[in-house]
RNA sequence: GGCGCGGUAGCCAAGUGGUAAGGCAGAGGUCUGCAAAACCUUUAUUCGUGGGUUCGAUUCCCACCCGCGCCUCCA
């Protein structure tokens, strides 16, 4: 069964394969960091998690970069408020962004290059575009000349008169010959960063980062080229626009967006009081597996609908999850089952055919989770063997390496002899008929995260999380 | 106004031209000292609305309504 990936540029899903068959290239548009992000961005970050991880499992190698957009209009505004350097302002940003990545397990991508690193590479392209022929200049800036840009428009599919209808001019924009130009190397003013380049001093454009970083890492053309819907336009179509006109190839073979978040149904926003963070959600006492779980859940290709019942939800299903997981490393005394067999592998077919069928998450945690219903039933009914445990912690185990929640977030634990002790004592209690005793321990332990479980063989206790 | 995404049970959500996965929540039961976990049973004659095509549509077509986004910085 291939990998299905849904491409913007076609609006198809095609089959999908690297360039080369063996190494997928991949740049994601990262965090601008003049802020913390919210659960909308990491929503994005999450579904690039979840794509990276399928590629690498569905056996090709990977290069993935995600630039980290480090200077901008709104950085500099802020800094300068501030009154400190941009690099002081945006390092606090970074470190919460990768914080942030580590929580919700989404593993750190093999390049993650700082635009203010790579000016040198952001000149050198510009330096292209103009030797053919886009550019003008005005004013201490240098713009690109969409009108000489056929192809333009080909990925957002938006009309020429309609992005004139929707413009508004900038004041310090004025210097453009047509609304939809865009610029590629911004005059330097008092007061801002600028560098030394052919052009005058100044700082690149927001566009340009991305191009000049994606390309220096990953070459002309490379596979995929992910981010948010609202970045197709106008960014991702500037992109092609400085990076083909510059090289005369296509720039990137798959484009690949991530439809946004809401919350109760409505866009977030800071004026509707719907507007989190990360941490906010921790501090109300919400795991990081279970916000995971909940921004993974849904399709990325569909709008995720945010709510505390939903974050109420994921956490429950995370447990069933876990419950499962910790009854497969018991014993399993009865003989081996073939018609456990078949599900299992019914049920592993329908994994990874969901999940090759464009990422659709839902499918493949529907396989897993009618997987269990049945392992269940047949563990009660005593027709599921050890292989079939072996089976069930396969099965598991694969899906853990896309979806990352088995694993409960680590705290600081009460420690495990202390909790045999506790058990132990409950054990003489309840032996007792002193319930009250054995309650008091259960309560307590329950209260220091141990939930107990008591069977035919004895009490079981594990970490909740 | 232009360009898109979506509307499936209380909530989230998959899916198909042939009669609705899964998770959460709810109800009853088994088990337990009571729980927890697990299991069993149960919860949409129906897939935004109205037409059309078809033997048959939630799935295809048309219109309309609603939510969200993009057209300006934005995941």
């Amino acid at each position: 069964m291939a990998f299905k990936l849904y491409n913007s540029l076609s609006r198809r899903t095609e089959a999908f394969e690297p360039a080369d068959g063996e190494t997928v290239r991949m740049y994601s548009c990262g965090p601008t960091v003049y802020n913390y992000v919210h659960i909308g961005n990491l929503r994005t970050f999450a579904f690039q998690d979840i794509l990276r991880r399928h590629l690498r499992q569905s056996g090709w190698k990977l290069r993935h970069v995600m630039n980290v957009t480090d200077v901008e209009d709104k950085i500099i505004a802020a800094a300068a408020r501030k009154g400190v350097p941009i690099g002081d302002y945006t390092r606090q940003f970074v470190d919460a962004f990768f914080e942030d990545c580590r929580l919700l397990r989404l593993e750190r991508p093999d390049e993650v290059p700082a635009a203010t690193d790579h000016i040198p590479e952001m000149i050198t392209l510009v330096k292209r575009i103009e030797r053919a022929g886009h550019t003008y200049r005005n004013a201490g800036s240098t713009y690109f000349r969409i009108a000489g840009w056929e192809r333009y428009g080909r990925l957002s599919r938006l009309e020429a008169s309609g992005i004139k209808a929707g413009a508004r001019v900038d004041a310090d924009e004025y210097d453009k010959e047509d609304a939809r130009d865009f610029v590629l190397w911004k005059a330097a003013r008092d007061g801002e960063p600028s560098w030394q380049s052919p052009f005058g001093p100044g700082r690149p454009g927001w566009h340009l980062e991305c191009s000049a970083m994606a390309m220096a890492y990953l070459g002309e053309t490379f596979d995929i080229h992910t981010g948010g819907v609202d970045l197709q336009f106008p960014h991702h179509e500037n992109e092609i626009a400085q990076s083909e006109s510059a090289t005369g190839r296509p720039f990137v073979r798959f484009w690949v967006h991530a439809e946004h978040l809401l919350v109760d149904g409505k866009k977030m926003a800071k004026s509707m009081g719907n507007f989190y963070t990360l941490r906010d959600l921790l501090d109300q006492g919400w795991s990081p597996d279970a916000i995971r779980y909940l921004l993974v859940a849904t399709p990325y290709r569909k709008q995720l609908n945010f709510t505390f019942d939903g974050l109420r939800g994921a956490a429950k299903a995370i447990e069933r999850l876990r419950n499962f997981g910790r009854r497969l490393d018991g014993t399993f005394a009865a003989p081996h089952s073939e018609a456990s067999t078949g599900m299992f592998e019914a049920a592993l077919a329908q994994y990874r055919s969901a999940l090759d069928d464009d990422l659709n998450t839902a499918g493949a945690l529907g396989a897993v989770f009618e997987y269990i219903r049945s392992a269940h039933a047949a563990m009660d009914q005593g027709a599921f063997g050890p292989r079939n445990a072996a089976e069930g912690r396969r099965l598991l185990a694969e899906f853990d390496a896309v979806f990352d929640v088995m694993e409960p977030a680590s705290l600081e634990r009460l420690a495990s002899e202390r909790i045999d002790e506790l058990v132990r004592e409950r054990a003489a209690a309840r032996k007792a008929r002193d319930f009250a005793r054995a309650d008091a321990i259960r309560n307590s332990l329950a209260e220091s995260g141990v939930a107990l479980r008591d069977t035919p063989n004895g009490t079981e206790w594990h970490y909740m999380d």
